[in-house]
DNA sequence: CAATAATGAGAGCAGTGCTCTTGTTCTTCT
DNA sequence: AGAAGAACAAGAGCACTGCTCTCATTATTG
C-alpha cells in the first residue's frame, strides 16, 4: 500500500521540493520582490497553472520558504551550540551562536531578508512561522540556562526591570526557559532583537561607509559585550 | 522670470508632492509590495504614462519615499532631543530619542519598513539614502557628546574593543562626532543597530506572543540599559 | 473493471511597469 | 509679436504577472 500509494505521494514530495529549490535559486538571484511563479514553473518545464496544485498562491510559496529559512538559521544556531563544549565559558558559547546566525545570514542574504526583513505578502507574518522562529532565541536561552547550572550566570547589567516587565519575563521564562530569573529573561529577549538588528545592518548594507574594515571583529566584540550584559560570566 | 518660469515649476512641484502623498497613502494601506504606479495615477485622475514625467520608474518613486521617511524619523529624533533640556541626565536624553524613533515607527509602520526592512528594489539601498539615513545615529551621538562635556560620559561596559575596531571607531568619531573616544563610538554604532532591531521587532510583529503587555516599559527599560552600556551616566 | 480523485495543459482575465507616438500647452529667444 | 523649443498629457501597445477556469490524462481506490 505504501509502495503504490507512495508513488504519487513521493512524486508530489519531489515536485514540491523541486519547486522550493528553484524558488530559492531565483530568490537568491533576484530577491523576493521579483520572485515569480511563472518563472519558477518555466524553469521547471511545467506550466504555471500546474504549480497551483502544489502551492495555492505565491504567498504560500513564500511562506514555505520562510519556514524553511527559519529552520535553517535555527539549525545553524543549534549546530554551533553543540559544536562548542558544554563546559566552555558561557560567553564563548553565546558568541558561537551569534556568529553562526551572522554567518548563515551573510551566506543567504535574501532568505534572511525573507524572515527578518519586511513581511512581504500582506503585512503580518503568517502564523505558521512562529514555531520555527523560536529556535534561535531558544538557543540563546539554552546558553543562559547552562550557565546558571554552572553558577556562571550573574545579574544583568543596569537597573532591574520594572514590575510589569519582570512579571512578563518570568512568565515567559517559566514556559520556555525554566529556571531563568525574570531580569535575565528580559535581557535575553532584548539581546535577541539586538542581535537581529546587528546582523540585519550588516546584511542589508546599512553599515556601508560606517563599519567597513573590521566587521567580524566589531560583531564579535559587540556580541561579547552583550553576553556580559545579559549576565553571562 | 521667477514668476513665469515659476508657474510651471510650481505646478511640477505640486504634482510631484501630490504623487508622493498619494503613494504614501497607498503605502500605508497596502504596503510597499503592492504599491502600483497605475493605482496612484488613477487615484490622482491622471493617466499612468504621465506619471513617468515625474518619476522615471517605480523604484525611483520608492526611493523618494525612502528619503522622505529617513528625514521624517531623523526629524522626530532631533525634535525629541531638543525637547528635553540640554542639562538633563544623558540617559533621559538618550531614552527620549529612542522613544521618538519607536513612536514614529509605530505610527508609520510601512514607511519604517521601507527604510529598515528589506531593500525593495534590487538589493542594495540606493546611494541617495545614505545622507538622510544618518540623522538618527547622529542624534544618539549628540547625546554622548553633550554628556562628555558635562563629565557624564564614562567607559562603555565590557571589555575594551580590539585594536582594529577601536581604530575604525576613532576614525568614525573624528569625522562625525569629534571628541568621542573610540570605545564609546563603537558602542554607539552597536547601540544604533540594536535600537533598530528592537524597534523592528515590535513594528514587524516579531514580539507577538513574547512581549505582549508591557511593551513600552520593556522598550524603555532596555533602552535605558543600553544608555548605561554606552557609558552614559 | 468502473468510479474517483489527483494532476497537467491551455486559454483567458485583470492587472502591472514601461515605452512610444501624437497632439497640446506653456516658455523662451529672436 | 511671432516662431522655435521644451514640457506635458493622453492613448495605444508590449511583455509580463497572479490566478481561475475548463478539459483531457493519469493514477488510485472501490
Amino acid at each position: 500500500m505504501t509502495a503504490i500509494q507512495g508513488a504519487r505521494e513521493r512524486a508530489r514530495r519531489e515536485v514540491t521540493a523541486a519547486i522550493k529549490e528553484e524558488a530559492r535559486r531565483r530568490l537568491a538571484a533576484e530577491g523576493a520582490a521579483k520572485l515569480s511563479l511563472r518563472a519558477v514553473a518555466r524553469e521547471l518545464g511545467m506550466v504555471s497553472s500546474a504549480l497551483y496544485r502544489y502551492f495555492p498562491s505565491r504567498d504560500d510559496l513564500l511562506t514555505a520558504l520562510i519556514v524553511d529559512a527559519y529552520d535553517a538559521v535555527g539549525e545553524a544556531a543549534e549546530a554551533a551550540l553543540t559544536a562548542v563544549p558544554d563546559d566552555a565559558p558561557p560567553a564563548d558559547r553565546w558568541t558561537a551562536v551569534c556568529l553562526a546566525v551572522r554567518a548563515w545570514a551573510l551566506a543567504h542574504p535574501h532568505e534572511y531578508a525573507l524572515i527578518h526583513g519586511t513581511p512581504v505578502p500582506g503585512y503580518a507574518a503568517p502564523r505558521d512561522t512562529v514555531g520555527p522562529g523560536t529556535r534561535v532565541p531558544l538557543a540563546l536561552a539554552a546558553v543562559a540556562q547552562r550557565a546558571r547550572l554552572s553558577g556562571l550566570l550573574g545579574e544583568p547589567a543596569g537597573d532591574p526591570p520594572p514590575g510589569p516587565v519582570r512579571a512578563e519575563a518570568e512568565e515567559l521564562a517559566a514556559e520556555h526557559a525554566p529556571g531563568l530569573p525574570g531580569p535575565v529573561m528580559a535581557a535575553l529577549v532584548a539581546s535577541w532583537a539586538q542581535l537581529i538588528g546587528l546582523v540585519g545592518f550588516e546584511v542589508f548594507g546599512q553599515f556601508n561607509g560606517v563599519v567597513v574594515a573590521a566587521r567580524t571583529e566589531f560583531f564579535t566584540h559587540t556580541v561579547r559585550r552583550m553576553a556580559g550584559d545579559v549576565g553571562l560570566r
